[in-house]
DNA sequence: ACCGCCGGGACGACCCGTTCCT
DNA sequence: AGGAACGGGTCGTCCCGGCGGT
């Protein structure tokens, strides 16, 4: 049982990277098992469908970046002695969160391919934002529904944009406005 | 050379709705061709392959939905009187706007697959960020590139969401934290 | 193991007699899969490209082709108390090895195509007629090198052209060419 | 009337070396048609199907090649002294031959491609292996038939062949058999 | 009792021979 | 004679089910 249990996770962790690297069709189940440093012939001895592999990837990916986060902004915050907020808000779109596709922020990975997605994935998806919000509020944001947007947003069009110094303008604006407002 | 050229803006345009709707990877070259009225065999006379047609879907996209946006955006203004800022968020944010990805604004549609696409996809994407920026910024907002961060971030956060009382409440926030900068 | 052994050897099997009938590229893997009683969707668990079952199929080929000849030529052999050579020609030449290209010499059911096969194809059958010239030698022949020519060339002509008569008088020439040098 | 012919000859001198390079299969009617300076939408003007052309460029390329020959054995004799019948070996077998599959003998370099096609182009190869029949005859050889199996198998065999040096002591002992039977 | 392997069927992009309309 | 379009076919990949060994 806890062997079956320990290679679950493992799966399931590798999928969440993957997931959040190459998105959600990216990836087939024969590459996350291999990467799990097993066959393909097993994998539905752990998952009832692909779909519900996703949908636990999602979950273990967004749990993840959350925590990942929440320590690179106590880092942070310790480090330079900055507010939680601006701590949060440089944290989340620092050059390493915006290298690190595959172990940050999974809405800022994913957002744009949720809708399309099966509902149990995106009910796991909306309690991640939920969660998301509640942690720009308590680092003492005004707004944390504006703040969220603006962050995630920045993210999303610094990864996406071909030029580094528009990448930056766009992550040093985002900064400026959910810290000040 | 006006039919081949009417048949090939025909297979953009239907294109250009498809990986809206459904993501790059998300439509096939015989679907696209069908929703054109056309076969899968011809394609290959009008591109040189699925890339080289995904990136002019994309730019006409683009185009299409910033058009939009723009028409749009004036059509508030007039019928409102209100300023060009908060109609340009209204707009973007609207109920209609988050509704039609297929023709609505190509970057919160397909922002988060951006990343992984070819280098002249992303040529393509990040001169439609930098249009947007002009917008944005012709619109009167004070600091454009936080503006557009947090427009395109609620859309696809309000998108993404499966709680209508949450995604309303994202995009009320950003267009509030927009307009009042 | 020794289940998928069975399956990929009887893949090689059909996929040798169906290369020596239909040429390199006149049978599709699917079409060999349904001969060996599978789907084309396992082929790829057997094989990492069609090019490299082509290469295995031609070694299978060859080997049947030449333990096949060597049989037929002792038999012969034994039956008529001829020499070898003599046995070897006629075996080669014989109506049955004429008209049974798919389980016949691959060399000369092949021959005209080789040059145009990737290196691993060219290097089998390379090695293939080198062991036809050793068997060509062992039964005595003065000049392995031109025989060998000549029974491949008679094969090639005989079966290329159109009149049995022309064939039959090929045929006959170059075994007594073989035989008598 | 006379320009189409004109053209009509260009495709099948340029199908005739297509099918001598790349075999009766590796080459599209789009991809002769476009090497003769043409689009493909033409060519049903010109021919009934692809099979007919094929036909039509077999024959030329065996009159082709065929003619060829016989203009280097001429040279070779003339600059030589040599006998007719040494000329003609050496000629086939030369290097020059050897290296020039595309302009060379159509039916070493389609022997082993003959058995399966069509009766229009089976009766073109008879015809064309009568006729090599006869300028071996004419060149003085004893036995016309074994000669000519002699030089097609060799020359077939030293494409095949991936080791130069092997490909020489082919053509070496072909050349000394047809020259001292 | 469970995981791994073999296999199935469907679908992906891309290419081909052919026809029709201009 | 040119060019768009068609429909069938190719190889390769995918997700998924069942048999067999441990």
């Amino acid at each position: 049982m806890s062997k079956k249990d320990a290679t679950h996770e493992r799966i399931v962790a590798v999928a969440g990277e993957a997931i959040r690297r190459a998105g959600f069709d990216g990836v087939s189940v024969a590459d996350i098992m291999k990467d799990a440093g097993l066959t393909h012939g097993g994998f539905y001895a752990h998952f009832p469908s692909r779909d519900a592999m996703v949908a636990e990837a999602l979950e273990r990916a967004g749990a993840d970046g959350l925590a990942n986060l929440a320590a690179r902004t106590e880092e942070r915050a310790d480090a330079t002695g900055k507010s939680p907020l601006v701590a949060l808000a440089e944290a989340y779109l620092s050059d390493r969160h915006v290298a690190a596709i595959e172990s940050g922020c999974s809405i800022a990975a994913l957002g744009s391919e949720l809708p399309r997605q099966p509902a149990a994935v995106r009910k796991v998806a909306t309690r991640r934002i939920k969660e998301m919000l509640g942690l720009v509020e308590r680092a003492g944001a005004a707004d944390p529904e504006a703040a969220l947007a603006t962050l995630v947003g920045a993210l999303v069009l610094a990864r996406a944009v071909d030029e580094p110094r528009l990448a930056s303008a766009l992550r040093a604006a985002a900064i400026e406005a959910v810290t000040t407002a």
